[in-house]
DNA sequence: AACCTAACTTAACAACGTTAAGTAATGGAG
DNA sequence: CTCCATTACTTAACGTTGTTAAGTTAGGTT
Protein backbone atom coordinates (compact mmCIF):
# COMPACT_ATOMS: atom_id res chain seq x y z
CA UNK A 1 0.00 0.00 0.00
CA UNK A 2 2.70 2.45 -0.94
CA UNK A 3 0.81 4.98 -3.58
CA UNK A 4 -2.44 5.78 -1.54
CA UNK A 5 -0.10 6.69 1.34
CA UNK A 6 1.84 9.15 -1.09
CA UNK A 7 -1.35 10.43 -2.07
CA UNK A 8 -2.51 11.33 1.43
CA UNK A 9 0.84 12.87 1.96
CA UNK A 10 0.91 15.00 -0.84
CA UNK A 11 -3.15 16.00 -0.41
CA UNK A 12 -2.09 16.79 3.43
CA UNK A 13 0.87 19.17 2.00
CA UNK A 14 -1.30 20.90 -0.63
CA UNK A 15 -3.48 21.45 2.50
CA UNK A 16 -0.35 22.97 5.02
CA UNK A 17 0.38 25.16 1.62
CA UNK A 18 -3.00 26.76 1.63
CA UNK A 19 -3.10 27.41 5.81
CA UNK A 20 0.28 28.67 5.01
CA UNK A 21 -0.48 31.26 2.25
CA UNK A 22 -3.81 32.21 4.12
CA UNK A 23 -2.38 32.75 7.65
CA UNK A 24 0.74 35.32 6.19
CA UNK A 25 -2.65 37.13 4.39
CA UNK A 26 -5.12 36.97 8.17
CA UNK A 27 -2.05 37.19 10.28
CA UNK A 28 -1.20 40.91 8.92
CA UNK A 29 -4.11 42.24 7.39
CA UNK A 30 -7.23 40.35 8.86
CA UNK A 31 -10.00 38.31 7.10
CA UNK A 32 -11.06 40.69 4.35
CA UNK A 33 -7.33 40.40 3.09
CA UNK A 34 -7.75 36.85 2.97
CA UNK A 35 -8.81 36.21 -0.87
CA UNK A 36 -9.18 32.12 -2.38
CA UNK A 37 -7.95 34.42 -5.44
CA UNK A 38 -4.40 36.32 -3.55
CA UNK A 39 -4.15 32.68 -1.84
CA UNK A 40 -3.98 30.78 -5.28
CA UNK A 41 -1.65 33.22 -6.71
CA UNK A 42 0.48 32.15 -3.71
CA UNK A 43 0.26 28.28 -3.81
CA UNK A 44 0.67 28.66 -7.70
CA UNK A 45 -2.81 27.02 -7.78
CA UNK A 46 -6.11 28.01 -9.35
CA UNK A 47 -8.86 29.76 -6.94
CA UNK A 48 -10.96 26.75 -7.63
CA UNK A 49 -7.98 24.38 -6.45
CA UNK A 50 -8.72 24.90 -2.85
CA UNK A 51 -12.54 24.19 -2.35
CA UNK A 52 -11.06 20.46 -2.48
CA UNK A 53 -9.41 20.87 0.76
CA UNK A 54 -11.79 23.61 2.24
CA UNK A 55 -15.56 23.50 2.47
CA UNK A 56 -15.39 27.58 2.28
CA UNK A 57 -13.59 30.71 2.83
CA UNK A 58 -14.85 30.57 6.46
CA UNK A 59 -13.75 27.02 6.85
CA UNK A 60 -10.60 27.57 5.91
CA UNK A 61 -10.18 30.77 7.90
CA UNK A 62 -11.34 29.37 10.84
CA UNK A 63 -9.19 25.70 10.77
CA UNK A 64 -6.40 28.19 10.83
CA UNK A 65 -7.09 29.97 13.98
CA UNK A 66 -8.49 26.23 15.97
CA UNK A 67 -4.56 25.08 15.02
CA UNK A 68 -2.88 28.49 16.01
CA UNK A 69 -4.56 28.44 19.45
CA UNK A 70 -2.65 25.33 20.17
CA UNK A 71 0.29 27.34 21.03
CA UNK A 72 -1.67 29.03 23.62
CA UNK A 73 -2.06 25.51 25.42
CA UNK A 74 1.98 25.66 25.12
CA UNK A 75 2.21 28.87 27.59
CA UNK A 76 -0.20 26.89 29.85
CA UNK A 77 1.37 24.08 30.20
CA UNK A 78 4.33 26.42 31.86
CA UNK A 79 1.86 28.29 34.29
CA UNK A 80 0.12 24.60 35.24
CA UNK A 81 3.77 23.90 37.21
CA UNK A 82 2.92 27.03 39.33
CA UNK A 83 1.35 25.96 43.03
CA UNK A 84 -0.19 28.66 44.43
CA UNK A 85 -3.69 29.20 42.96
CA UNK A 86 -3.94 32.46 42.72
CA UNK A 87 -0.63 33.35 41.41
CA UNK A 88 -1.63 30.54 38.49
CA UNK A 89 -4.17 32.55 37.96
CA UNK A 90 -2.84 35.62 37.32
CA UNK A 91 0.05 34.09 35.40
CA UNK A 92 -2.91 32.49 33.30
CA UNK A 93 -4.48 35.75 32.68
CA UNK A 94 -1.34 37.20 31.12
CA UNK A 95 -0.50 34.49 29.14
CA UNK A 96 -4.06 35.15 27.45
CA UNK A 97 -3.59 38.74 27.07
CA UNK A 98 -0.09 38.34 25.47
CA UNK A 99 -1.34 35.76 23.01
CA UNK A 100 -4.69 38.21 22.40
CA UNK A 101 -2.24 41.20 21.22
CA UNK A 102 0.27 39.05 19.21
CA UNK A 103 -1.90 37.70 17.35
CA UNK A 104 -5.27 40.09 17.23
CA UNK A 105 -6.74 38.95 13.85
CA UNK A 106 -7.09 35.50 15.21
CA UNK A 107 -8.24 36.80 19.05
CA UNK A 108 -10.68 39.01 17.00
CA UNK A 109 -12.51 35.99 14.50
CA UNK A 110 -12.52 33.60 17.39
CA UNK A 111 -13.80 35.81 20.20
CA UNK A 112 -15.58 38.89 19.00
CA UNK A 113 -16.91 37.54 15.84
CA UNK A 114 -20.20 36.08 16.24
CA UNK A 115 -19.92 31.92 14.37
CA UNK A 116 -22.20 28.98 14.48
CA UNK A 117 -19.71 26.75 17.08
CA UNK A 118 -17.82 24.56 15.03
CA UNK A 119 -18.63 20.87 14.90
CA UNK A 120 -16.37 19.11 16.78
CA UNK A 121 -14.83 17.05 14.20
CA UNK A 122 -14.05 20.21 12.30
CA UNK A 123 -12.01 21.85 15.41
CA UNK A 124 -8.47 20.53 16.31
CA UNK A 125 -9.32 21.67 19.99
CA UNK A 126 -10.62 19.10 22.21
CA UNK A 127 -12.99 21.02 24.33
CA UNK A 128 -13.08 20.41 28.19
CA UNK A 129 -9.56 18.85 27.90
CA UNK A 130 -7.32 21.54 30.02
CA UNK A 131 -4.63 21.01 28.41
CA UNK A 132 -6.05 22.34 24.99
CA UNK A 133 -9.31 24.08 25.94
CA UNK A 134 -8.26 27.79 27.45
CA UNK A 135 -11.61 27.62 29.42
CA UNK A 136 -11.02 24.19 31.14
CA UNK A 137 -7.89 25.39 32.00
CA UNK A 138 -8.77 28.37 33.24
CA UNK A 139 -12.02 26.42 35.47
CA UNK A 140 -9.75 24.35 36.58
CA UNK A 141 -7.61 26.36 39.01
CA UNK A 142 -10.77 27.84 40.22
CA UNK A 143 -11.89 24.63 40.88
CA UNK A 144 -8.73 24.53 43.29
CA UNK A 145 -8.61 28.00 44.81
CA UNK A 146 -12.09 27.21 45.85
CA UNK A 147 -11.15 23.28 46.64
CA UNK A 148 -8.49 25.84 49.09
CA UNK A 149 -11.56 28.04 50.48
CA UNK A 150 -9.55 31.28 48.82
CA UNK A 151 -13.19 32.23 47.26
CA UNK A 152 -16.11 33.26 49.14
CA UNK A 153 -18.43 31.84 45.37
CA UNK A 154 -18.56 28.14 45.05
CA UNK A 155 -19.99 28.12 41.44
CA UNK A 156 -16.81 27.71 40.08
CA UNK A 157 -18.14 28.45 36.50
CA UNK A 158 -19.45 31.53 37.81
CA UNK A 159 -16.26 32.87 38.52
CA UNK A 160 -14.38 31.50 35.67
CA UNK A 161 -16.80 33.18 33.35
CA UNK A 162 -16.70 36.49 35.31
CA UNK A 163 -12.44 36.60 35.31
CA UNK A 164 -12.58 35.31 31.23
CA UNK A 165 -14.69 38.06 30.96
CA UNK A 166 -12.34 40.76 33.00
CA UNK A 167 -9.81 39.98 30.78
CA UNK A 168 -11.01 39.44 27.89
CA UNK A 169 -13.00 42.65 28.18
CA UNK A 170 -9.26 44.18 28.30
CA UNK A 171 -7.85 42.42 25.66
CA UNK A 172 -10.71 42.98 23.19
CA UNK A 173 -11.06 46.74 24.12
CA UNK A 174 -7.91 47.34 23.49
CA UNK A 175 -7.67 45.64 20.09
CA UNK A 176 -10.93 47.68 19.18
CA UNK A 177 -10.23 50.86 20.33
CA UNK A 178 -7.08 51.36 20.98
CA UNK A 179 -6.63 54.15 18.43
CA UNK A 180 -9.65 56.09 20.15
CA UNK A 181 -7.54 59.23 21.21
CA UNK A 182 -10.10 60.71 23.38
CA UNK A 183 -9.73 58.47 25.65
CA UNK A 184 -6.81 58.87 28.18
CA UNK A 185 -5.38 54.74 28.17
CA UNK A 186 -3.80 54.11 30.96
CA UNK A 187 -0.65 51.64 29.68
CA UNK A 188 -2.14 47.87 28.66
CA UNK A 189 -0.26 46.14 31.22
CA UNK A 190 -1.42 48.70 34.19
CA UNK A 191 -4.80 47.87 32.98
CA UNK A 192 -4.37 44.13 32.72
CA UNK A 193 -2.36 44.15 36.39
CA UNK A 194 -5.17 45.84 37.49
CA UNK A 195 -8.09 44.03 36.38
CA UNK A 196 -6.78 40.57 37.51
CA UNK A 197 -5.58 41.89 40.70
CA UNK A 198 -9.10 43.55 41.73
CA UNK A 199 -11.21 40.86 40.39
CA UNK A 200 -8.82 38.16 42.85
CA UNK A 201 -9.39 40.86 45.48
CA UNK A 202 -13.10 40.89 45.20
CA UNK A 203 -13.64 37.15 45.07
CA UNK A 204 -10.97 36.27 48.03
CA UNK A 205 -13.07 36.16 51.34
CA UNK A 206 -12.35 38.88 53.42
CA UNK B 1 -34.53 83.30 1.87
CA UNK B 2 -37.36 80.43 0.71
CA UNK B 3 -36.37 78.05 -1.73
CA UNK B 4 -32.64 77.81 -0.43
CA UNK B 5 -34.04 76.36 2.63
CA UNK B 6 -36.67 74.53 1.88
CA UNK B 7 -33.50 72.55 -0.60
CA UNK B 8 -31.67 72.27 2.62
CA UNK B 9 -34.83 70.49 4.34
CA UNK B 10 -35.33 68.16 1.51
CA UNK B 11 -31.74 67.08 1.84
CA UNK B 12 -32.12 66.59 4.87
CA UNK B 13 -35.21 64.45 4.58
CA UNK B 14 -33.54 61.94 1.94
CA UNK B 15 -30.48 61.84 4.42
CA UNK B 16 -33.03 60.62 7.18
CA UNK B 17 -34.65 58.22 4.49
CA UNK B 18 -31.56 56.60 4.02
CA UNK B 19 -30.59 56.31 7.56
CA UNK B 20 -34.02 54.53 8.29
CA UNK B 21 -33.55 52.04 5.82
CA UNK B 22 -30.42 51.46 6.56
CA UNK B 23 -31.06 51.30 10.26
CA UNK B 24 -33.83 48.69 9.25
CA UNK B 25 -31.30 46.65 7.66
CA UNK B 26 -28.52 46.92 10.16
CA UNK B 27 -30.05 46.33 13.68
CA UNK B 28 -31.99 43.01 12.03
CA UNK B 29 -29.24 41.34 10.23
CA UNK B 30 -25.58 43.15 10.93
CA UNK B 31 -23.37 45.17 8.65
CA UNK B 32 -23.27 43.01 5.69
CA UNK B 33 -26.70 43.04 5.41
CA UNK B 34 -26.62 46.67 4.96
CA UNK B 35 -26.30 47.17 1.14
CA UNK B 36 -26.22 50.22 -1.35
CA UNK B 37 -28.78 48.42 -3.64
CA UNK B 38 -31.23 47.22 -1.09
CA UNK B 39 -30.99 50.69 0.47
CA UNK B 40 -31.61 52.34 -2.58
CA UNK B 41 -34.53 49.93 -3.53
CA UNK B 42 -36.47 50.36 -0.18
CA UNK B 43 -35.99 54.51 -0.57
CA UNK B 44 -36.42 54.35 -4.20
CA UNK B 45 -33.52 55.94 -5.47
CA UNK B 46 -30.59 54.60 -7.60
CA UNK B 47 -27.48 53.30 -5.25
CA UNK B 48 -25.64 55.89 -6.54
CA UNK B 49 -28.07 58.54 -5.06
CA UNK B 50 -26.81 57.52 -1.35
CA UNK B 51 -23.35 59.03 -2.46
CA UNK B 52 -24.58 62.32 -2.15
CA UNK B 53 -25.46 62.06 1.29
CA UNK B 54 -23.00 60.16 2.73
CA UNK B 55 -18.58 59.62 1.55
CA UNK B 56 -19.22 55.48 1.52
CA UNK B 57 -20.95 52.78 3.04
CA UNK B 58 -18.74 52.72 6.13
CA UNK B 59 -19.56 56.66 7.01
CA UNK B 60 -23.21 55.85 6.60
CA UNK B 61 -23.24 53.08 9.26
CA UNK B 62 -20.77 54.82 11.61
CA UNK B 63 -23.52 57.59 11.68
CA UNK B 64 -26.34 55.89 12.11
CA UNK B 65 -24.30 53.96 15.47
CA UNK B 66 -23.29 57.11 16.63
CA UNK B 67 -26.74 59.00 16.29
CA UNK B 68 -28.53 55.76 17.70
CA UNK B 69 -26.35 55.54 20.65
CA UNK B 70 -27.41 58.78 22.21
CA UNK B 71 -30.34 57.13 23.47
CA UNK B 72 -28.05 55.37 25.69
CA UNK B 73 -27.63 58.67 27.55
CA UNK B 74 -31.22 59.14 27.83
CA UNK B 75 -30.87 55.97 30.27
CA UNK B 76 -27.97 57.45 32.34
CA UNK B 77 -29.62 60.50 32.65
CA UNK B 78 -31.98 58.39 34.85
CA UNK B 79 -29.79 56.80 36.66
CA UNK B 80 -28.09 60.59 37.39
CA UNK B 81 -30.41 61.22 40.28
CA UNK B 82 -29.04 58.77 42.37
CA UNK B 83 -27.05 59.60 45.22
CA UNK B 84 -25.05 56.39 46.35
CA UNK B 85 -22.04 56.24 43.66
CA UNK B 86 -21.83 52.75 44.32
CA UNK B 87 -25.21 51.75 43.22
CA UNK B 88 -25.64 54.77 40.45
CA UNK B 89 -22.54 52.72 39.17
CA UNK B 90 -23.99 49.67 39.31
CA UNK B 91 -27.04 50.84 37.63
CA UNK B 92 -25.06 52.38 35.14
CA UNK B 93 -23.33 48.91 34.04
CA UNK B 94 -26.78 47.68 33.80
CA UNK B 95 -27.87 49.91 31.38
CA UNK B 96 -24.88 49.37 29.21
CA UNK B 97 -25.51 46.09 29.72
CA UNK B 98 -29.06 45.90 28.54
CA UNK B 99 -28.37 48.67 25.30
CA UNK B 100 -25.86 46.39 24.24
CA UNK B 101 -28.10 43.82 24.26
CA UNK B 102 -30.60 44.95 22.55
CA UNK B 103 -28.73 46.77 19.64
CA UNK B 104 -26.11 43.91 19.82
CA UNK B 105 -24.72 45.06 15.97
CA UNK B 106 -24.70 48.24 16.94
CA UNK B 107 -22.68 47.31 19.65
CA UNK B 108 -20.42 45.06 17.66
CA UNK B 109 -19.81 47.88 15.15
CA UNK B 110 -18.91 50.60 18.15
CA UNK B 111 -17.18 48.48 20.17
CA UNK B 112 -15.87 45.16 18.99
CA UNK B 113 -14.56 46.24 15.75
CA UNK B 114 -11.21 48.57 15.19
CA UNK B 115 -12.01 51.56 13.34
CA UNK B 116 -10.19 54.44 12.37
CA UNK B 117 -12.26 57.03 15.16
CA UNK B 118 -14.99 58.94 13.37
CA UNK B 119 -13.69 62.46 13.25
CA UNK B 120 -15.23 65.07 15.94
CA UNK B 121 -17.47 66.58 13.06
CA UNK B 122 -18.06 63.44 11.49
CA UNK B 123 -19.46 62.10 14.73
CA UNK B 124 -22.68 63.34 16.60
CA UNK B 125 -21.49 62.51 20.02
CA UNK B 126 -19.86 65.39 21.91
CA UNK B 127 -16.65 63.67 23.51
CA UNK B 128 -15.78 64.64 27.42
CA UNK B 129 -19.53 65.32 27.95
CA UNK B 130 -20.94 63.28 30.38
CA UNK B 131 -24.69 63.68 29.19
CA UNK B 132 -23.40 62.21 25.77
CA UNK B 133 -20.38 60.40 26.22
CA UNK B 134 -20.68 56.83 28.04
CA UNK B 135 -17.34 56.72 29.17
CA UNK B 136 -17.32 60.56 30.71
CA UNK B 137 -20.41 59.67 32.51
CA UNK B 138 -18.70 56.58 33.70
CA UNK B 139 -16.02 58.51 34.69
CA UNK B 140 -17.37 61.06 36.60
CA UNK B 141 -19.57 58.45 38.89
CA UNK B 142 -15.41 57.05 39.61
CA UNK B 143 -14.40 60.54 40.47
CA UNK B 144 -17.52 60.80 43.15
CA UNK B 145 -16.53 58.03 44.63
CA UNK B 146 -12.76 58.44 45.23
CA UNK B 147 -13.36 62.31 46.03
CA UNK B 148 -16.02 60.36 48.46
CA UNK B 149 -13.20 58.38 49.79
CA UNK B 150 -14.99 54.67 48.73
CA UNK B 151 -12.36 53.29 46.93
CA UNK B 152 -8.59 52.59 47.48
CA UNK B 153 -7.13 53.85 44.25
CA UNK B 154 -6.57 57.44 43.06
CA UNK B 155 -6.43 56.90 39.43
CA UNK B 156 -9.99 57.29 38.05
CA UNK B 157 -9.09 56.97 34.71
CA UNK B 158 -8.11 53.66 35.69
CA UNK B 159 -10.65 52.39 37.52
CA UNK B 160 -12.86 53.57 35.29
CA UNK B 161 -11.24 51.78 32.48
CA UNK B 162 -11.65 48.23 34.37
CA UNK B 163 -14.92 48.52 34.92
CA UNK B 164 -15.97 49.47 31.56
CA UNK B 165 -13.93 46.63 30.40
CA UNK B 166 -15.36 44.41 33.31
CA UNK B 167 -18.86 45.03 32.07
CA UNK B 168 -17.54 44.92 27.93
CA UNK B 169 -16.34 41.95 28.87
CA UNK B 170 -19.97 40.44 29.82
CA UNK B 171 -21.88 41.84 27.05
CA UNK B 172 -18.91 41.24 23.98
CA UNK B 173 -18.60 37.50 24.95
CA UNK B 174 -22.65 36.91 25.49
CA UNK B 175 -23.13 38.28 21.86
CA UNK B 176 -19.82 36.42 20.36
CA UNK B 177 -20.16 32.85 22.13
CA UNK B 178 -23.34 33.04 23.14
CA UNK B 179 -24.22 29.83 20.83
CA UNK B 180 -21.15 28.41 21.83
CA UNK B 181 -23.14 25.14 24.03
CA UNK B 182 -19.82 23.79 25.11
CA UNK B 183 -19.48 26.08 27.61
CA UNK B 184 -22.39 25.99 30.89
CA UNK B 185 -22.92 29.84 30.96
CA UNK B 186 -24.78 31.12 33.64
CA UNK B 187 -27.36 33.65 33.06
CA UNK B 188 -26.52 36.93 31.72
CA UNK B 189 -27.97 38.14 34.49
CA UNK B 190 -26.47 36.81 37.47
CA UNK B 191 -23.02 37.35 35.24
CA UNK B 192 -23.14 40.72 35.27
CA UNK B 193 -24.43 41.29 38.40
CA UNK B 194 -21.57 39.08 39.96
CA UNK B 195 -18.98 40.80 38.09
CA UNK B 196 -19.96 44.28 39.29
CA UNK B 197 -20.12 43.42 42.43
CA UNK B 198 -16.67 41.26 42.43
CA UNK B 199 -15.29 44.52 40.36
CA UNK B 200 -17.07 46.76 43.17
CA UNK B 201 -15.91 44.50 45.88
CA UNK B 202 -12.28 44.38 44.84
CA UNK B 203 -11.99 48.30 44.54
CA UNK B 204 -13.13 48.84 47.90
CA UNK B 205 -11.38 50.21 50.46
CA UNK B 206 -10.73 47.16 53.10
C1' DA C 1 -33.37 84.09 -21.93
C1' DA C 2 -29.01 81.93 -20.98
C1' DC C 3 -26.56 79.53 -17.77
C1' DC C 4 -24.95 77.14 -13.82
C1' DT C 5 -25.20 73.97 -10.32
C1' DA C 6 -27.19 70.49 -7.38
C1' DA C 7 -29.31 66.14 -7.48
C1' DC C 8 -29.92 62.63 -9.49
C1' DT C 9 -29.71 58.05 -13.21
C1' DT C 10 -27.62 54.73 -16.24
C1' DA C 11 -23.94 51.94 -17.21
C1' DA C 12 -19.93 50.20 -16.16
C1' DC C 13 -15.56 48.49 -13.52
C1' DA C 14 -13.00 45.63 -10.62
C1' DA C 15 -13.00 42.39 -7.00
C1' DC C 16 -15.16 38.96 -4.42
C1' DG C 17 -16.96 33.88 -3.10
C1' DT C 18 -18.50 30.09 -5.35
C1' DT C 19 -19.86 26.55 -8.90
C1' DA C 20 -20.59 24.03 -13.41
C1' DA C 21 -18.23 21.79 -16.80
C1' DG C 22 -14.26 19.95 -18.73
C1' DT C 23 -9.41 17.63 -18.61
C1' DA C 24 -5.46 15.05 -17.55
C1' DA C 25 -3.19 11.70 -14.81
C1' DT C 26 -3.17 7.81 -11.82
C1' DG C 27 -4.00 3.27 -10.15
C1' DG C 28 -6.66 -0.83 -9.66
C1' DA C 29 -9.77 -4.56 -12.08
C1' DG C 30 -10.68 -7.66 -15.82
C1' DC D 1 -2.42 -4.59 -21.60
C1' DT D 2 -6.79 -2.36 -21.63
C1' DC D 3 -10.62 -0.23 -19.66
C1' DC D 4 -12.53 2.58 -16.39
C1' DA D 5 -13.38 5.09 -12.32
C1' DT D 6 -11.57 8.27 -9.23
C1' DT D 7 -8.82 12.12 -7.83
C1' DA D 8 -7.06 16.54 -8.49
C1' DC D 9 -7.12 19.85 -10.65
C1' DT D 10 -8.23 24.24 -14.57
C1' DT D 11 -11.02 27.36 -17.26
C1' DA D 12 -14.86 30.05 -17.59
C1' DA D 13 -18.60 31.79 -15.79
C1' DC D 14 -22.44 33.57 -12.43
C1' DG D 15 -24.23 36.63 -9.26
C1' DT D 16 -22.95 39.90 -5.71
C1' DT D 17 -20.67 43.65 -3.84
C1' DG D 18 -18.79 48.83 -3.26
C1' DT D 19 -17.75 52.52 -6.05
C1' DT D 20 -17.16 55.82 -10.02
C1' DA D 21 -17.38 58.06 -14.73
C1' DA D 22 -20.36 60.08 -17.72
C1' DG D 23 -24.62 61.75 -18.86
C1' DT D 24 -29.33 64.16 -17.73
C1' DT D 25 -32.68 67.13 -15.83
C1' DA D 26 -34.85 70.47 -13.09
C1' DG D 27 -34.50 74.99 -10.57
C1' DG D 28 -32.66 79.20 -9.11
C1' DT D 29 -29.49 83.02 -10.46
C1' DT D 30 -27.92 86.55 -13.41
Amino acid sequence: MGPKERREREREEIRTAILDAARELFASDGYEAVTMRRIAEKIEYSPTAIYFHFRDKDALVRALCDHDFLQLAQQFAEVATIEDPLEKLTRTGMAYLRFGLEYPNHYRLMFMTPHPPLSPEESEVKHGNPEEDAYAFLKSIVDEAIAKGIFHESDAELVSQIVWAGVHGVISLQIAKCNDAWIDWRPLEQRSAFMIRTLIAGLAKE
